[in-house]
DNA sequence: TCTGGGGTCCTAGGACCC
DNA sequence: TCTGGGGTCCTAGGACCC
């Protein structure tokens, strides 16, 4: 498989994607601070921002109010997410034309492994420079593109050029390129962290590669303790693995203004157990663990998770499940910012697994039909509202008992 | 300053079994 | 009686990333 042939990776990614997107397709933005976000009256955090609007101190997931007091004059956009992938995946395309072996890993960064295509394209240097030509060209943005010799090193290297950059990493410097980079800056540490190696005295990534292995074991469990030694090193601690495995499905609200009623937050449960199944029924996946999670007033986050001794079959199954998990994490009385809705274990429904072993139910079967029948409805009119649930539209005001009763309306 | 939404992976404790 | 030790599964919470 491999020997003879050196490694070659890049990782590339997209300079401040969604503020970028904002200022391609709105020419009056370019050139000037743009948020992507919340709207600065609401709860809610910066998702992305202009280059412009980093040196006021704006970043991600700075609260929008923070934002604004930073910078006033800038332009508040919300987040469109439809646009950004459809851009995503034009850049996805060009990276296509370089390698199959193409690796997304968010909606603005890629791996591309160029291993052995030197005699085709040239220096990694010169491919990495007709990438970025290629991608400004068919699509107007920019890509900071990181090159080693495996795929962490790379994210590093791409990380430490941005905007518009280009950073070779050659085979053989990886142990000297991670003594340039600020310990804060490796991938996979955070302030938890940061904060724990400083009080241990270590501050930077020479002073982590001086810490004994067994110490770091000690203090940071068996699996952090290993990743922390190999990268200080420039050792790729492989976190990156194409293995497909069962993943999980979640969505969540935080309300504008914290809620105590009961029924309101029953309602959006619904919605969310609507918003989760239809996307399992899309995948043709489906689950058979559920969590629920609040996050009351004061931040405090809890969860309740239960698994389930067959795979969820419907919105209306979901749902009750949820509001078993929710009695047992709230009151009913204290205020709740947020409610959330998740189910893991999510695996692709066999195309030869027959709707007999998985609904036993027959019911279960025709339920499920139904709510297929309205997945395509939406997909077709997103907007319809005459398809919506009885239940979530305002007012519905029935009791829980008739609500289980209730049936989805064909 | 007042903290989104969507994920992944890890840890630790308790239950349960042999 | 006074109680080991290991393995596995489940659940809750936390750290981190984009």
């Amino acid at each position: 498989m491999s020997g003879a042939v050196d490694s070659v990776f890049f990782h590339v990614d997209l300079d401040a994607f969604y503020a970028s997107v904002e200022q391609l397709d709105n020419p009056g933005y370019r050139g000037k601070p743009v948020i992507v976000g919340a709207h600065p009256d609401r709860r809610g955090v910066v998702a992305a921002c202009s280059y412009e609007a980093r040196r006021y101190g704006v970043h991600s997931a700075m609260p929008a109010a923070h934002a604004y007091r930073r910078c006033p004059h800038a332009i508040f956009v919300p987040v469109r997410m439809a646009r950004y992938r459809e851009l995503s995946q034009q850049v996805m395309a060009v990276f296509a034309d370089f390698t199959p072996n193409l690796q997304q890993i968010s909606v603005d960064e890629a791996f591309l492994d160029l291993s052995g295509t030197r005699r085709l394209f040239g220096s990694p240097y010169q491919t990495a420079v007709r990438l970025k030509q290629q991608v400004r060209t068919q699509t107007g943005l920019t890509v900071t593109v990181g090159v080693a010799a495996s795929r962490y090193i790379a994210k590093l290297a791409s990380a430490c050029s941005k905007p518009d950059g280009l950073y070779v990493v050659e085979p053989g410097q990886e142990d000297r390129f991670v003594l340039t980079i600020k310990l804060s800056d490796l991938w996979g540490i955070g302030n938890k962290t940061l904060a724990r190696l400083e009080a241990l005295g270590i501050d930077s990534v020479a002073a982590l590669r001086n810490a004994e292995l067994p110490f770091l074991r000690g203090h940071f469990g068996e699996s952090t303790g290993n990743y922390l030694h190999q990268v200080s090193r420039g050792i790729d601690p492989g976190i990156y693995s194409f293995e497909a495995r069962s993943h999980s499905v979640s969505s969540e609200t935080t309300f504008e203004i914290d809620v105590s009623d009961r029924r309101l937050v029953e309602r959006t449960l619904l919605e969310l157990a609507e918003h989760v199944m239809f996307r399992l029924h899309e995948t043709r996946c489906s689950a058979a663990t559920v969590t629920i999670k609040v996050r009351e007033s004061d931040f405090q986050t809890h969860s309740a998770q239960r698994g389930l001794k067959h795979k969820l079959s419907s919105v209306d199954e979901l749902y009750g499940v949820a509001c078993a998990l929710l009695s047992k994490r709230w009151d009913g009385h204290k205020p709740l910012r947020l409610i959330g809705l998740g189910v893991s274990g999510v695996e692709r429904i066999r195309s030869g697994e027959t709707q007999e072993n998985l609904f036993t139910d027959e019911t279960e079967d025709k339920r499920r039909k139904v709510e297929q029948a309205l997945l395509e409805l939406r997909r077709k009119r997103p907007d319809s509202v005459a398809v919506t649930r009885a239940r979530l539209l305002p007012d519905a005001g029935q009791s829980r008992q008739q609500r289980s009763r209730h049936r989805p309306e064909s």
